[in-house]
Parts: C-alpha cells; sequence; structure tokens
DNA sequence: CCCGTCACG
DNA sequence: ACGTACGTGACGGGA
C-alpha cells in the first residue's frame, strides 16, 4: 500500500522553535528549529515508512481569506527573527534532502494540505497529515489521519486521529468542527465567533443540529437567551465565519506522484548543510557512501615509505622557491611520530614512519625544511612543535631550552587553526574538515567519516586503517595549504593581520618554551598537605552524619539538598533545575542558624582542595619534578589563553588555605621566582578606551582606584570613605567591566536593586564620558554584528540581534566586556612575547613559565635577578601606550606565595 | 555526556 | 514579566 506523508512546514518548524532550545552554530546562525524540525520529520519516516512525502509551506503574500475578510490573520504577532531566518534554511535543506516543498499564492499551507490529501486519498493512498495545528483535524478522514507532536518531558510522542478518534473525543464529525469553529470563533486566527458563545454551546449545538445551518433554521425551538438573539443579529458573520474556517481542498496544486516519492534523503547536500549548521548528532544518520568526498584532490594522494624516494621529496621541496608547505604530522600511541603528510599546490604526499625512514628522521627533516626557509602551514603549530621535539636527542632539546623553539624548531610556520580562531573565536574546534566547508566550500571526510568510533591515535596503530590514515593526514595537510592564502587574505581585510603576525604567532613560540620549561613542585609537601586536608575531611564527614542522622554522600548537590531541606526541614527553597541549590552563596545565608551547614561549607572547601589540587596536581608531576600545562590560544571567546591539564590559572589564592598550595610551586635551585602583575588593567583599559578625564586622572594622580570610585559615587571626600563604601565602590568598578546591571551589582553587595541602580547613575554623573563609550560599544556591536579590541581583535555577538530580551541583554553585556577583556589580553600577550624574547635575545639563563590573565611568573636565576625586574618592568609597562601608565606590582620569593 | 559546584582572573 | 553580572577548567555525581 503506498503511503502519503504531508507535513505542514511552518507549524511543525514553530513547534521546534518553541518546544526546545534554541541552538546557533558558530556563525550565529539559529539552527534548534531545524534540529527539531528534522528529528520529528525523521521520526515520522520511521514510524510510518511513507513511500511518498511532502512539506507545504506558507507564503507571506496574502491568500483569499485575507480578500473575504481583511482582519484576517491581522493581529498575529510576527515571527520571531531567530524563526523567520530558518524558514528558508529548512527549505533549502529539505529540497538537498530531495524532498518536495510546497507553496502556493493566495492559499495557505492548510489549504494545500487538505487538498493533496483528498487527491492522495483519491489515488488509492494511505495519507497522513503531521502538523501542530489542531485546525486540520476537520480533514481526518478513515482514510487519512493526522498526526500532531506532543512535547513531553519523555520526548516527543504523537497523537493520531482518524474520523473515528474525533468523533469519540469530541462528539462531532471532522467536517463539522468547523462549524463549532464557526460558532465559537478562534482568535489565534482572528475569526470572529458569535457573541458568547463559547466551545461548550458551539459543540452542544452542532452535535444537536448537525452544522451552523441546522442550528440557524432551528433557532424558534430554542430556549430563548441571549446567546440566541446574538446568533441570528450575527448571522451573515457566522456564514463568513465558517468559509474562512473552511479548509479548502479545491486548491490548484497537483499530487505528482514521481517527483514525491521518498527516496535516500540522507544526501550529499544535505550533509553538507547538516555540517554547516554544527548538527552533530544528526551526522551519524548519513550513510557512509554519501560521505564521498567532493573535492577530486584525494585521487592523486600517495603514500610514500622508500628512504630514496622520501629524500628526493624533502629535497625537492627545499629547493622551491618560497615554498609554502601544508604539513600534518601524525602521532600515535606515546607521541611518537607514525607519519607526516605534505601538500604543496596539487601534490600531497603521506610518508610513513618505517625502520627505514624513521620518526627521528622525519622530524629532524621536518625541522631542516623549517629552517631553510620552507614555511610549514600547521592546524596547530604548537602541537607539531612538541611532536617534533619528543624525537630530539638530548643535546638538541637543551638547545631548544636555551635558544627557544623559534631558532630551532618550526622558525618559519603559519597557524591556520589559530588565523581560523581569529576570523571566528567563539567556534570550538579550528580543523581541516571546518574550513574546508566555510572557507573553501569542499566537503572532505572528517574524524568519524574515516575511523568511525575511533580516535586518530587509535587508528594510526590499526595498519588496517593505513588508507584511511592516508586520506585524513593528506587531507589536513592539503586544506592548511589550499586554505591559508584565504584566510590570511580574510585576517588582512579584516584588520587583523598585525594581530595574527606580530602577537599570535609570536605567542605560539612563547607559549611551547613556557610549555617545555614546566614548573617544579614539591611533590612530597603536596602529599602532605592531601594528608593533612584527609584527615579533617574524616572529621567532618562523621559530624555531618552525625547531625544529619544518617549517613550520605556530601559531595552529591542532590542527595545533599534532600538531607538537608526534607530530613532536616531546613527552609531554603528549590533554585536549579534539578533541584535544591546548595551552592556556597545559598548555604551561606543558612549557616548561623544551622551549624550543619558550615561544616558542610569546610567539607566542600577541602574536598575541592584535596581532589582538584592535591590529588590533581600530583597526578600531573612529571619525572623531572615539573608539572606541564597546555596553555590552549583558541579557546576564549575574548583572546585571553587558557590553561589546561593542569590548570595553572586557577591555583587558589583568595582563602588562606587554599594559599598554601602556592607554596609547593618553587623555583629550582640558584632560582628564584619574580611575579609581576598589571595593576588594574581592565579599568587602566577601560580609562583610555573611554577617555574620560576622571578616571584618567585618577589613575595619573596614582590613587587608590576603588576609593575614589567610592568618593565619586558616595559624594564623600577621599579621606573619608568608608571600608564598606569602597567595597561597594570596587563592585561597581567590577560591574563596568562586566557590563554593568542593577540586578547584578544588588546581588553582589547585597543592596536593593534600585539602591544599586543609584550607584550606577551616579557612576556615570562620576565618570560623564563612560556612558556614552559603553552606548557606543553596544551601538558598533549591533551594527557592525561583533564586539573588538583596541587592536582590532573580533568577537562575533549574534545575541545582539535575537528577540528574545535575556539573549539581546547578554549580548549587550558581551559588546561591553569584550573590548575591555580583550584589549587587556592582547596587552600582556604582547608583554609575554617581549619579555619571552629579550630573555633569549640577552642569553639569560632566566624562564618566563606562566601567565594568569594579567600576571606572569618568570623563573629568575638569582645573579640576574636585577637585570631581569628591569627587563620585566620595561616590558610589561610599555607593552601599550595608553593615555594611562600601566603599572605591575612585582614581588620576588622563594615560592609562588611569596612572590605573588 | 551534562549538571552543579567552585577554583582563578 | 522576563531572570542576569564577564571570561575560563576540573571534579564528582548521576542519567
Amino acid at each position: 500500500m503506498s503511503k502519503l506523508l504531508l507535513m505542514d512546514g511552518h507549524s511543525i518548524l514553530n513547534r521546534a522553535f518553541y518546544g526546545l532550545p534554541d541552538l546557533t552554530n558558530s556563525a550565529g546562525e539559529h539552527t534548534g528549529a531545524i534540529y527539531g524540525f528534522l528529528n520529528m520529520m525523521f521520526k515520522m519516516i520511521d514510524d510510518e515508512k511513507p513511500s511518498h512525502i511532502m512539506v507545504a509551506f506558507d507564503l507571506h503574500a496574502p491568500t483569499f481569506r485575507h480578500k473575504m475578510y481583511e482582519a484576517y490573520k491581522g493581529t498575529r504577532k510576527p515571527m520571531a527573527d531567530e524563526l523567520k531566518e530558518q524558514v528558508p534554511r529548512i527549505q533549502e535543506m529539505l529540497k538537498a534532502m530531495g524532498i518536495t516543498v510546497i507553496t502556493k499564492e493566495g492559499y495557505e499551507a492548510d489549504d494545500i494540505l487538505g487538498t493533496l490529501s483528498r487527491k492522495g486519498e483519491e489515488a488509492g493512498f494511505e495519507v497522513t497529515i503531521f502538523s501542530g495545528d489542531r485546525d486540520l483535524l476537520q480533514l481526518c478522514t478513515e482514510k487519512v489521519k493526522i498526526s500532531i507532536p506532543k512535547t513531553k518531558k519523555t520526548g516527543t510522542e504523537i497523537e493520531n486521529y482518524f474520523a473515528h478518534d474525533f468523533i469519540e473525543q469530541n462528539g462531532v464529525t471532522p467536517k463539522q468542527f468547523i462549524d463549532v469553529k464557526a460558532l465559537m470563533g478562534d482568535t489565534s486566527d482572528n475569526i470572529p465567533g458569535v457573541e458568547g458563545i463559547g466551545p461548550k454551546t458551539a459543540f452542544k449545538w452542532i452535535a444537536e443540529y448537525g452544522s451552523l445551518e441546522g442550528c440557524h433554521e432551528h433557532v424558534s425551538e430554542m430556549k430563548k437567551a441571549k446567546v440566541v438573539d446574538n446568533f441570528i443579529a450575527q448571522w451573515d458573520t457566522a456564514v463568513l465565519s465558517k468559509e474562512l474556517a473552511t479548509i479548502n481542498v479545491n486548491a490548484p496544486v497537483e499530487f505528482d506522484e514521481k517527483s514525491t516519492e521518498l527516496g535516500n534523503i540522507f544526501t550529499e547536500e544535505a550533509y553538507v548543510l547538516c555540517k554547516h549548521y554544527e548538527l552533530k548528532r544528526l551526522l551519524p544518520r548519513f550513510d557512509a557512501d554519501t560521505k564521498k568526498v567532493q573535492d577530486s584532490a584525494a585521487d592523486s594522494f600517495k603514500r610514500l615509505s622508500d628512504l630514496d624516494q622520501v629524500e628526493n621529496l624533502f629535497d625537492k621541496l627545499k629547493n622551491i622557491k618560497n615554498a609554502i608547505v601544508g604539513t600534518s604530522i601524525m602521532t600515535g600511541k606515546d607521541n611518537i611520530i607514525k607519519g607526516v603528510a605534505l601538500s604543496v599546490a596539487d601534490e600531497t604526499v603521506y610518508i610513513t614512519a618505517s625502520a627505514g625512514v624513521t620518526p627521528d628522521y622525519l622530524a629532524h627533516k621536518l625541522i631542516e625544511l623549517s629552517l631553510t626557509g620552507v614555511k610549514l602551514c600547521f592546524w596547530d603549530l604548537k602541537s607539531a612543535m612538541h611532536s617534533v621535539f619528543l624525537h630530539l636527542k638530548d643535546d638538541e632539546k637543551n638547545a631548544v631550552e636555551e635558544k627557544g623553539a623559534k631558532a630551532t624548531i618550526f622558525s618559519n610556520a603559519d597557524d591556520v587553526g589559530l588565523a581560523s580562531y581569529l576570523l571566528n573565536p567563539t567556534k570550538n574546534a579550528y580543523t581541516a574538515d571546518d574550513v574546508a566547508n566555510e572557507m573553501l566550500g569542499i566537503m572532505i571526510p572528517g574524524v568519524t567519516d574515516l575511523f568511525g568510533k575511533k580516535k586518530p591515535e587509535a587508528a594510526l596503530e590499526d595498519d588496517s586503517l593505513i588508507d584511511a590514515v592516508t586520506t585524513y593526514a593528506c587531507y589536513d595537510a592539503h586544506i592548511a595549504f589550499l586554505a591559508a592564502p584565504v584566510i590570511l587574505e580574510k585576517i588582512k581585510a579584516e584588520g587583523m593581520l598585525d594581530i595574527y603576525e606580530n602577537i599570535e604567532l609570536p605567542l605560539v613560540y612563547t607559549l611551547f618554551d613556557m610549555e617545555i620549561a614546566g614548573i617544579a613542585m614539591d611533590a612530597d609537601a603536596l602529599a602532605e598537605f592531601g594528608k593533612g586536608l584527609s584527615k579533617r575531611i574524616q572529621e567532618l564527614e562523621r559530624d555531618i552524619y552525625k547531625q544529619a542522622g544518617e549517613e550520605f554522600n556530601i559531595n552529591s548537590p542532590k542527595q545533599l539538598g534532600v538531607v538537608l531541606f526534607e530530613n532536616l526541614g531546613i527552609k531554603g527553597g528549590k533554585k536549579t533545575k534539578t533541584g535544591y541549590s546548595t551552592a556556597a552563596d545559598v548555604l551561606e545565608e543558612l549557616a548561623a542558624d544551622n551549624p550543619i551547614i558550615s561544616d558542610i561549607l569546610e567539607y566542600r572547601q577541602l574536598a575541592k582542595l584535596k581532589s582538584t589540587y592535591a590529588d590533581g596536581l600530583a597526578a600531573c608531576v612529571d619525572e623531572d619534578g615539573r608539572v606541564r600545562s597546555t596553555f590552549m590560544q583558541t579557546v576564549t571567546a575574548t583572546g585571553r589563553i587558557s590553561s589546561t591539564e593542569p590548570n595553572l590559572q586557577n591555583i587558589p589564592i583568595r582563602m588562606e588555605l587554599g594559599r598554601e598550595i602556592r607554596k609547593v610551586f618553587h623555583p629550582k635551585k640558584d632560582y628564584i621566582f619574580l611575579d609581576a602583575d598589571y595593576s588594574q588593567i581592565e579599568l587602566r583599559v577601560l580609562a583610555h578606551m573611554s577617555g574620560d578625564e576622571n578616571l584618567i586622572n585618577a589613575f595619573k594622580a596614582g590613587q587608590d582606584i576603588h576609593r575614589s570610585t567610592a568618593s565619586l559615587v558616595f559624594n564623600t571626600p577621599f579621606e573619608e570613605v568608608t571600608d564598606l563604601q569602597r567595597r561597594r565602590a570596587k563592585a561597581v568598578n567590577f560591574g563596568i567591566v562586566y557590563g554593568i546591571s542593577a540586578f547584578g551589582l544588588a546581588k553582589d553587595i547585597g543592596v536593593s536593586r534600585g539602591e544599586a541602580q543609584e550607584y550606577i547613575d551616579n557612576y556615570f554623573l562620576a565618570y560623564p564620558k563612560m556612558h556614552m563609550f559603553l552606548e557606543n560599544l553596544k551601538a558598533s556591536a549591533k551594527e557592525k554584528g561583533y564586539a573588538a579590541t583596541m587592536y582590532g581583535r573580533r568577537r562575533p555577538v549574534p545575541e545582539l540581534a535575537s528577540s528574545n530580551f535575556m539573549t539581546r541583554q547578554f549580548g549587550e553585556r558581551v559588546a561591553m566586556n569584550s573590548p575591555i577583556q580583550g584589549t587587556a589580553a592582547d596587552i600582556i600577550k604582547i608583554a609575554m612575547v617581549k619579555v619571552h624574547d629579550r630573555l633569549l635575545e640577552e642569553h639569560l639563563k632566566s624562564k618566563l613559565l606562566l601567565q594568569v590573565h594579567d600576571e606572569l611568573l618568570v623563573e629568575t636565576l638569582e645573579s640576574e635577578r636585577e637585570q631581569v625586574e628591569t627587563l620585566i618592568r620595561q616590558e610589561m609597562e610599555n607593552a601599550a601606550k595608553l593615555s594611562v601608565k600601566l603599572e605591575i606590582d612585582m614581588n620576588a620569593g622563594k615560592d609562588w606565595a611569596e612572590a605573588h
């Protein structure tokens, strides 16, 4: 039996949009409704297994109903922008899947669906109409089923109606439902009803008299009532309403059995679109053979393993003038090089490591190539340098540490991943397949396409996957080669070439050298500290169980919430989606009345120190007693760097006990730590960028900036500012940097929202240019679609175009904060590169080890101390020329706690 | 794999 | 009426 599935495009898209969380791809395009639509459609196809399918959409043009009644649908809210933009996208997607999208000028989707359902029925099809709109129920018969999705907690369920189901539920036939609507009206479609008639009367009358006309004929028999009079008086309107509510089943649309047959919807074009919209969960639905490569380059990929041929290749590359070579280093278990792909113009080769072509040999050949002046293009230059560094001999490694990676490893290189990050720092990956799709418009196989569930490292250990590995590596190199000029041209066009060439790219080498250096830790002291914590944690655990009267997992917010707020009956209210909030700021308010709470808070604090810092750091100590973090350069939206495995940018300092952790970080023998941090860098950036004289002058006068703000905001002489006033002013300053909101400020300092608003108003009076500056930041971001730092680093802010109030407000805060946080990030990056480079140039043994956003930690040879102090101060304070001085605080110490 | 929590700037 | 401060990463618990 042939089966026709008819979908109501707008209605299903609406359901998906309002019923599911919105999604955005990294280009800022809204995709949540597309995702939801496709999921529902796939479910219908899976369940119904239709042989034919069509999707109907409304057009914006007026329909015959508008001609009959001009108010028709007139008061409807305009479609949200985020939804509107997804309409053409879903249509494009459906077309890419070979699914017929049908619209008809002058008719609504309902009419198209109605007409097609009749035509399908006549042609002997079983018909299913899939819509979220209950108005369509008038179309159901014993051959035409209406399916309506219902969103439940457990997922989407489908309600199905044949004519008999409808009658059972409503006591009238689907056709009579039209007459019911004519009587009671339909506010959502602006169809007028008879005054005083609601659903109850409408259903009753139609059930009794069969139709609108039937009711009219029998008015004389009805009990005298106001509604009956209304009905008689408004008869003409009721007739019009019936006509408006009737779905036209004779619209001029055709059901073409041939073109609407359901084929393979998981086409290559659809795959490209899914990738573009980053609908990752849909990708596995695509069949392996649809993932075949569009690009023909793969045909020319070669694999090489013969030493002589490899030698020849390297010689050839070396002799190309100004050669640019896309390069991909494949590393397997223990980071051993398993192969290297090289791509130049239309030649792309994967060299596999073997007994003849050893990993060490490959590492050295690449270094040699770069040092001769051939430009190597990597997706991740720093990782590439780590890959080859591991294969160096000890004396070579020493040379790298002494002279730096730039002079000894890849002196001539580009990082296309890093460059892509600059073009859009809000994405979460910068890999060949993304960029190929986005920048070059070609589709290449991704990791899952080639290796299935295996990760590349694992695939490299599996000889049977050698062809897939070759393809993967060659594409990596080939796309790096192809994309580099395109990306760099775009960077230039957007005014970010300076940032790329003079800040980010040099920083790669700086960060690499920092990662290689690592930082020494006293593992024994750390273990000792951990033991102390364990003891106290056990004591607290006992006490907590005793007070609770039961044993439970204190680390589980869920269990803790139940114990505190149900079993112990403490008043505290729900907060999170999943249950009670047990966050510190909530518990602190209850601590005074409930001794168990303070024990829990202490337990939490210690448990955190133990798991994340004592145990966590201990697991990261290398054999030489040093910890080596990875500094991520393409993660943050604002331009900051981040630190992982371990994160050395969030080592405790605010609490005394946590601060102890810093004591286990120490310099090596004969060295000390010099720790320098910028004083108020973000507020200084703010002063400069806004040009506000009052703020600039406060800094020029060397005043305590929060006290100065307090004096102005609270209209108090500078000397008489109280601690409380200063604390509040400090919070206001933070608030300004974060993108001020009265609510946030009020919550932070515990005053009323009105009072917080007063502080903010006073702040803007005190610093008159600040208000205009922040307004301009918002306006500029709204107009251009991105926020920018002083140096031109961009961050897209698609949220500003949202129709959702919350989202838009978030966008405004981002538009205010990103330029400030980002400019400060730019400045310290400049300082890092300069400090690092000068340490090398001046042949000093001292090394830059860490950056913590506004702080640099330098392991300094004692005999170099004076020179290094001078150098750090010079480079940090002169990293940028602002209208206020950049000042630093610098301390020396025998451990990190002492130096900070 | 996501959430809640908490460490830092 | 809505329900918020900006930027990160690691951990444990629980679906």
